[in-house]
DNA sequence: TTGTGTGCAAAATCTTTGCACTTCG
DNA sequence: CGAAGTGCAAAGATTTTGCACACAA
């Protein structure tokens, strides 16, 4: 997993300032497991950086999606919140029960998407795939809590 | 494709009154091929009842949404507009130059799911996959203009 | 020193809620 | 007739914009 210095030295590599509040933002990021909202997030960086606004969560983490280095969750409801990214093309597996958020990668959909776009004649050009269930430590806790 | 008779015979069926305005948003649902806006939608449902109000355009969208006859699209900003939807698991595929949606059924992840599953640890119990690209026509019409 | 980045306040959107009035059944 | 459904206005929530000031480089 990618670091907070590394993330820095590629901003101040584009010629973007390293701030405090650009910091603070990429290490909540970074910190968590969950998908958060700019609110979440700007609320964690305070305890990093006081006094970061709202705006400037919302203006680092779409810098920061831009990179590459966030994505946008879409889940049911929720299409307003972040999670760090790994680079390259990735999907996420989301734990329904903690919120955990798990990237994979190698989304092999050749067979399907040959098949659609024979049936449908599109050229397919992108793909969003999410998964959602249920975490390891949610599934134990979910047979414990059973017997 | 269902009709909006079938539609409004089930609300009839489920003790939910028809009512002109979820008549309107209704036919303005089937009616189109592209994903919208609940504002979008309020407004198309004008022509068929005037005076109709956005809030009640929200109201009844949901509702059909409960009953699997529309769908939120979750293509990479909108996530808050609509498309008819059959019943069933499907999944949707959108057009990037016209909008326009079609839905494919039959999609086969297991042996992604497995691996996935057998890699993380997960019990996946959830996936949701959108498809984008060229729609045969606009194909067609890119061709034409590369000439 | 300079101009990018920040925070604040305010504006613009988008969505939900409360409530009296309509209207379907 | 009675209750579900509607529209309006207002409240809430979320996101964007304008602008003076702060502070990395």
């Amino acid at each position: 997993m990618i670091s907070e210095d590394e993330i820095l030295a590629q901003l101040a590599g584009c010629g973007l300032r390293v701030t405090g509040a650009r910091r603070a933002i990429t290490r909540v990021l970074l910190e968590t497991d969950c998908a958060l909202t700019p609110a979440q997030m700007c609320d964690l960086a305070r305890r990093h950086w006081p006094g970061i606004g709202l705006v400037t969560a919302y203006r680092t983490l779409e810098l920061l999606a831009q990179l590459g280095y966030a994505r946008r969750l879409h889940s049911e409801d929720g299409c307003h919140s972040y999670v760090r990214a790994s680079c390259g093309h990735r999907h996420d597996l989301i734990c329904q029960s903690c919120g955990r958020v798990v990237e994979f990668e190698g989304c092999d959909l050749s067979d399907l998407l040959q098949r659609v776009e024979a049936e449908t004649g599109f050229a397919i050009r992108q793909h969003m795939l999410e998964l959602a269930g249920l975490c390891p430590r949610c599934q134990e806790l979910a047979e414990r809590m059973a017997q």
